[in-house]
DNA sequence: TTTGAAATTGTAACCGATTGCATTATATTT
DNA sequence: AAATATAATGCAATCGGTTACAATTTCAAA
């Protein structure tokens, strides 16, 4: 650790003779301060290098100016794409980002709800893990004040604002299409069932089949941890079916990627054996051949608009508005994001 | 926000009767603390909900457990799976992490550092931008001795540790297997030849051509973004060659995917017309068809290398030692990880 | 010139944890 | 029991920036 010391406001304020009180102010534009005064202070504070200790600033401030955020992976694309917004929109307004990761593990999730709320960031942005079902890991935010926006995995909480898509409606559309195409025995794999967007995306594939005329058979419905080996399993499963299903509606575009992939080395035809439908509009499904035909969840406008609400209840007047209620009726809002079916081959089926 | 307010060691001193000096010390096992007293503290501490602050603490230790992150690109598959190793490591040793975000801009790049700089990160973990040439946005860093881990994308600095791979090596490999399938006209996709990364696989390319015979045709390296429009274009300015080259390494796998796509819908066989080989050892290089010969680039290895190195750093006595010499040894280590050539289909040829 | 309001600047007390240097309580030795 | 060593705790300054309130300066109105 070489280097001298940092520069303070002291040190400007020696440099200048003038009090640090003085220099403080003149350093964040305070309209007491003489301009010709503030100007000597900016100017010799570039000089000499100053920067101003956030940390001090903090402890006096009681704020942060960060930002937590908790996810339940890295490695995705979607949730890149989400980091990428919400970087994007915070970084503007000069806001840092603690990223926590839970790696889908509950225990994980609240070991970083606790470092963060510890860390006394301004506000939390949110993604639930595979397995979390209570919320008793945020109380301390709620019971602070601290805004918390949840985006995708979401649950019932009367905190917090929501950013989502309408994953019944998109679960609908992904399978009504199916259907449309003339697929009478539909599969629908998904993942834990506990989990709102998994369980949404099931509610349309029924609400569609019905809508169609088609019964709803359980055991079409599989569940699994959408990993690689789960979709190569789960294609050899399907081959072993009889009768085999003609239409697979798969919640993730990885899944269905490598899910098809396998059919295809097997020998079967996609879309003309079996039509498959998947998730997110992942890359991934714009390269795969057949390209797929999925759901478009656009990341970045997901990050966007949580970060967007974050500041939002940051910078309201609603830490000087005494009113709980107002305060509640604002942070319980659903943002819910527009969400579309993109029709490619690997659905274009065209048995009859 | 409501919430009461924060409990301090003032206030555990004050209901224990003691003085906030051996609070302070009970809480962190300070030898000199009575085993019982010690007791005392930390049961009432955790009775009252208290949670040290960390700023107080930051602004008296002049440390902040925090490490700064630049990325050149959020949404990258490699990217995601280096900071999940970086996370793995440092969140077991209690640090944070502040993600920046450079977007392949310098000009961001420097903001960030800036930025990161002024948040007093403990150490910085970085990868340049596209467009980075010049180092002096760390130059606050290198006189303050904050410790600097650079991977992947680097340069000459005399300060730091970098974690790459043997890019030469890897280029070699790459171009040398496709001229041991009989390539003869072999082009090279990469990017800004500016970069190490680039310039070290366009080194080892010219090297392969020479070992085996053929000869360097500069018209052969085509340099663009590696975006998915360029890969378009670059499949279509191959196939209107005459006489159409029969081997292509790519710098990046999702580039490799679409190229070998496009010139697929376009009737060309890979790799009976024309073998592929691609970088990185993404998903993607495992689920398109055929499937991709590529480079294994590990990233969690890579983030894991990283933080450790860091880690090493910060936790190591040089703080103490005085020697500038010794520090600056361990500093300018260079760590390679290793990588190598996974062979799929898509480089299988047999032509003669 | 006097006077009072307005404009500037200064004083000093925070924010909460840490730690060198006492000081006090307890244990050990003679 | 006195003297000394040792263990345990307290005092008070420090980290650097912020801000209520006080003090001073400036300037125009009286």
């Amino acid at each position: 650790m070489t280097g001298k010391k940092d520069i303070t406001i002291y040190d400007l304020a020696r440099v200048l003779s003038l009090s640090p009180a003085t220099v403080s102010r003149g350093l964040k534009d305070h309209p007491a301060i003489n301009i010709k005064t503030r100007k000597r202070i900016t100017d010799t504070a570039r000089e000499m290098g100053y920067r101003s200790n956030s940390f001090a600033s903090n402890l006096r401030m009681q704020k942060t100016h960060t930002i937590g955020i908790i996810v339940h992976e890295l490695k995705s694309q979607f949730i890149s794409s989400v980091l990428s917004g919400i970087e994007k929109i915070t970084t503007e307004a000069g806001y840092d980002l603690i990223i926590g990761h839970s790696s889908e593990s509950y225990r994980k999730e609240t070991s970083n709800a606790h470092n963060l709320f510890h860390k006394r960031v301004d506000g939390l942005i949110a993604s639930l893990a595979f397995d979390t079902t209570d919320m008793e890991h945020f109380d301390p935010f709620v019971k602070k004040g601290i805004p918390i926006v949840f985006f995708d995995r979401v649950e019932d909480f009367p905190y917090g604002t929501r950013v989502i898509i309408d994953n019944v409606k998109a679960g609908y559309e992904a399978t009504a299409h199916l259907a449309a195409q003339g697929c009478r025995r539909i599969v629908h794999f998904t993942a834990n069932l506990g989990r709102n967007v998994y369980a949404g995306r099931l509610k349309g594939y029924q609400q569609a089949l019905a809508d169609y005329g088609l019964t709803f058979d359980p055991a079409l419905v599989m569940v699994n941890d959408l990993s690689e080996a789960a979709a190569i399993r789960a294609a050899r499963q399907i081959l072993s079916m009889n009768p085999r299903p003609d239409g697979v509606f798969a919640t993730n575009d990885f899944f269905a990627a490598v899910f098809l992939q396998t059919l295809k080395e097997n020998g079967l035809r996609v879309p003309e054996d079996i039509a498959i439908v998947g998730f997110n509009n992942d890359a991934i499904s714009r390269i795969i051949q057949p390209k797929l035909t999925t759901i478009n969840y656009p990341g970045e406008e997901v990050g966007e608009q949580a970060a967007r609400s974050l500041l939002d209840q940051l910078t309201s007047p609603s830490a000087a508005v005494a009113s709980a209620k107002e305060a509640s009726a604002r942070t319980t809002d659903t943002i819910i994001i527009r969400s579309e079916l993109i029709i490619r081959d690997s659905s274009l089926h065209r048995k009859v």
